[in-house]
DNA sequence: CGGAGTGTAGGC
DNA sequence: GCCTACACTCCG
């Protein structure tokens, strides 16, 4: 990780290499990987390299920009997925570049999903008119913008939010420069990201950065498109399911006033809907309003509302059962081991029980297979309570303090809740607690039911699933918690792939289902697509809320899987 | 454009701007653009210009490399195209940057296009199987260029493509300096390039070499990729239709031997028409084999094959009638005007009948909308005879000496040949003779007719189809016919852009379908992508040949605008 | 003119 | 959206 030459021996002796990090321009943050030959001639690229070293040398296995030669992946099961044509269940290119480590944008690039058959007409009449800007109004034709993203947006506003996203990416990525936290020289040393000693530097390409000094322009995607007319309403309504909501005790309302919400964000929404009305329903969902810390406004946007489910890995010694048709995430699947990658999830009680419905029900090891996967369960209808209870259970544990999450997680191993151990699957973690609650069963996702009346907010649950890279046997055994949230402990040095050995072959990941990994709203509305507002029908559920990749060695904002702060109860935690 | 100092009036008074084109080295021919302050400093990129004059200039719309001032483009009114989606019609940034003039690289960077729907699937059973390279057959899998265009290559033949066409380039813009004709070092005096007394110094970066200086190493595109099947087929079958042609006296056989056609072309075409089965035609397909000539062979690759229909922007005084929902090309969007870009079509006869129904029909001004497109429209299929008529006349008339061109077809002027006046919108240009051939009525092209039977080879013409780069109502006035084939004077003093009117604000030419405008073969198969065949089911069909666009001050191969020295007979012609 | 560094089209 | 690849800018 270093700008200066260094030995490249997978090139062989006399190759060096160096990574040069780009520290202006709309591209800063970003690297270039040069080589030199032992003649001293500059390759910059893979295409360049293959034309130097001529056809007889295969850099098929070669990464480029690692410096290193990746071992093919064995061909990887992918979990079939029932009622849904998988979409690029292989891309042979890709397997073979696959890290021992997990990679930058790894969920993105495989999930590149199809939203191009979204189209105004399926929108309902809630949504603007076909031909009208969805952000200004004015009626305009297609004058053709590539990018799925902003079909929905005249030139102006198109160019605007362009802009925009440019700008907020930078500020992710290397900050302002101006603003109040990007003056701060110093590390606040209290942080997560400084209490993991996670490397903050730019130039370290992990854009870790402390917390007091992340960039306050950066804009929280929950915050909405901030021009609609949702976005600009400043009243909540009073009337409405969420406005009349009772509120709860010592927790501040979780979700925006129905009139408040972001009209851009729900008409995407609205129409992915209806795109997926045949389809398996979204893993995830936007979370509630108010609730996200600021400092996980710090994740990178296109991670913020992937929905991932991670692709069944059943590792022994634990049989999946499981049948691989089933709809549901079975956490067999999830069995942590370096390197992995991270979802979260911010779901509730009530919606656990959706969610994992073969989870609550019982953990009878691969206890034959669940129900058939429903699009309009109910979330009265929690089947198997044993789960349930586990979980209720954790619910009383004492919130800790962020400074002390991990001790305080040891304390109460011996205080009732039960530290995962490293067969675990699923780690909970409660909203506005650091503890996390383990669910050793088997477990299925689903939100669709966030399209429903969902009347139940109860308490948030972050939920880390980290997602296989490689299926050695003894993987499992490398597992232990270490942090409060963070269930593989590769993620702590800093670079992952260091912690790797190497000589494990690297298990390509494809998604559950690669259609609904793509994030329609990635690329362009970094800071308002996941504003939290519940699909179509839906009121207040709270709702699954993030499935981040932490890439290779650049963990761009790794924030995203630190513990949030407002979750740790830490004082001081800055808001924006 | 030179080497000294001259004014630049965007800057104001007392500035001086200089282009100085490397000469030798790894850059050679590239320029480095200077100015020099009234006070005499030097500034030698737009960041010490911008320094020099303070924050308060802004220098956005300044075009450092071309000294002007750069007007926003004019909200352009896209051309609506039937049945197909346009892609990138409006690139903000880029809008900025249009020139008054036609710039470097502007076709290929205006025309992304999008084949990556190309399917190997779609492709008939005459194609090289799926998985097998295109070039040397061998089955290769996917190892994941990400170039479309040598996706069918297989990692050799693709290293070597890529090898070959970086070579080319160079060879166009400076030459081998090895070969004959790099070492010649006076001008003939007698080609196209020196009579027209064009720029022909590497350093003027016209690269409108004295033709028989022009480097030998440059492969033509005509001569397909040399390594298939067909292209190492040395013998005429002697049994197909092309074969079987009855010989047109004094004319060589315009169209290679069906068996001997390159099969890598083919298969690319063949590819394509299948992915536009249900699209618009293409406007431009490739030349009869052997008759283009090695000078236009000079001709930038990525320009040669591309088919860029311009868009339809009515002058005054004559009106347009014509619905831009027609898919046929209305010769009243291409008068000429400065600064343009030059469309050569190459057609016979009977392809012109197909080609431009309209015109052949009669040219009554503005007669009411074309008939609607069809996609199988027949040879025979004439409705309009006047401009038939025309041309008909026009085949009678003597062929001049290359030399003598221009005069000649003064002389012609008044021997029952038209000239041009400055309403003409088209110009076409018998094969074998230099007299223009006025098309003063409304037009329109389509070729998918070649991809029908078409039996009927006649003679090539040469259409000159200036693409307005200004919409100005005076513009029209401007143009009068210069030589033989350009249709712009503005081109003659070898430095377009200084011929514009400064003040006249430049107007984007969106194509009329950008989706058609991708030359999926431009970048990287330089000499071996416009193999003459025609496509699918085509016979032999002389058809539209290339559409060029001369890009600003760099006119890299500039000869493709020149008459052809085989069209004018030029004796004494080298042949590669 | 070289070369470091950034921009950016096009692929995915 | 990010990445690759390479064109281009800027400046030594």
């Amino acid at each position: 990780m270093a700008e200066d030459w260094l030995d490249c021996p997978a090139l062989g002796p006399g190759w060096k290499r160096r990574e040069v990090f780009r520290k202006s321009g709309a591209t800063c943050g970003r690297s270039d990987t040069y080589y030199q030959s032992p003649t001293g001639d500059r390759i910059r690229s893979k295409v360049e390299l293959t034309r130097y070293l001529g056809p007889a040398c295969d850099l098929t296995l070669f990464d480029f920009k690692q410096g290193i030669l990746c071992y093919p992946a064995p061909k990887a099961q992918p979990l079939a997925v029932p009622s849904r044509k998988r979409k690029k269940p292989s891309r042979t290119a890709k397997t073979r570049k696959r890290q021992v480590g997990p990679q930058k944008g790894e969920v993105r690039k495989e999930a590149p999903g199809d939203e191009t058959k979204a189209n105004a007409d399926t929108a309902p009449a809630s949504l603007p008119a076909p031909g009208c800007c969805e952000n200004c109004g004015i009626s305009f034709s297609g004058d053709g913008t590539r990018r799925q993203r902003l079909k929905t947006l005249c030139k102006d506003c198109r160019a605007q939010r362009i802009a925009f996203n440019r700008e907020q990416r930078m500020f992710k990525r290397v900050g302002c420069g101006e603003c109040e936290a990007c003056r701060v020289t110093e590390d606040c040393g209290a942080c997560s990201t400084c209490l993991l000693q996670l490397p903050h530097d730019v130039a370290s390409g992990l854009f870790c950065k402390c917390e007091r000094r992340r960039c306050l322009r950066i804009v929280e995607r929950s915050r909405g498109c901030g021009v609609c007319r949702g976005c600009q309403t400043r009243e909540d309504c009073g009337r409405c399911r969420v406005c009349l909501r009772p509120p709860r005790p010592g927790l501040r309302r979780q979700w925006r006033c129905v009139q408040r919400r972001c009209l851009r964000h729900l008409a995407h929404r609205l129409r992915r809907h209806h795109q997926r009305c045949q389809r398996r329903p979204p893993l995830a969902v936007a979370p509630p309003a108010g609730k996200r810390s600021r400092r996980r406004g710090g994740c990178d946007s296109k991670m913020a509302a992937r929905r991932r489910p991670p692709r069944t890995q059943p590792l022994p010694p634990v049989p999946l059962s499981q049948p691989p048709e089933s709809p549901e995430l079975h956490p067999r699947a999830l069995v942590p081991s370096p390197p992995a990658e991270f979802i979260y999830y911010c779901v509730d009680e009530d919606e656990l029980k959706r969610l994992l419905p073969s989870v609550w029900a019982g953990s009878e090891d691969g206890a034959g297979p669940p129900p058939p996967y429903s699009r309009r369960k109910r979330p009265g209808s929690t089947r198997r309570p044993r789960l349930g209870q586990i979980l209720k259970t954790s619910l009383t544990t004492p919130t800790t303090r962020p400074g002390h999450a991990q001790t305080q997680m040891k304390q109460e191993t011996g205080s009732g809740f039960v530290l995962p151990p490293p067969g675990t699957d699923l780690v909970f973690l409660r909203e506005g607690a650091s503890s996390p609650v383990q669910v050793p069963g088997p477990a299925a996702a689903s939100t669709e039911a966030l399209l429903q009346e969902a009347q139940c907010p109860g308490l948030s649950w972050v939920v880390a699933l980290p997602q296989v890279k490689q299926e050695k046997a003894d993987a499992q055994e490398d597992w232990t918690p270490g942090t409060a949230i963070l269930t593989s402990p590769v993620l702590l040095p800093g670079c992952p792939s260091k912690a790797v050995d190497p000589d494990l072959p690297p298990v390509k990941q494809e998604p559950l289902d690669p259609e609904e990994d793509k994030e329609e709203e990635s690329k362009d509305d970094s800071a308002s697509d996941s504003a939290p507002e519940e699909e179509a029908g839906g009121a207040g559920t709270p709702v699954i809320t993030e499935i981040f990749s932490l890439g290779g060695t650049r963990l761009r904002d790794t924030a995203v899987w630190l513990p949030r702060s407002k979750d740790l109860k830490k004082p001081g935690a800055r808001k924006q």
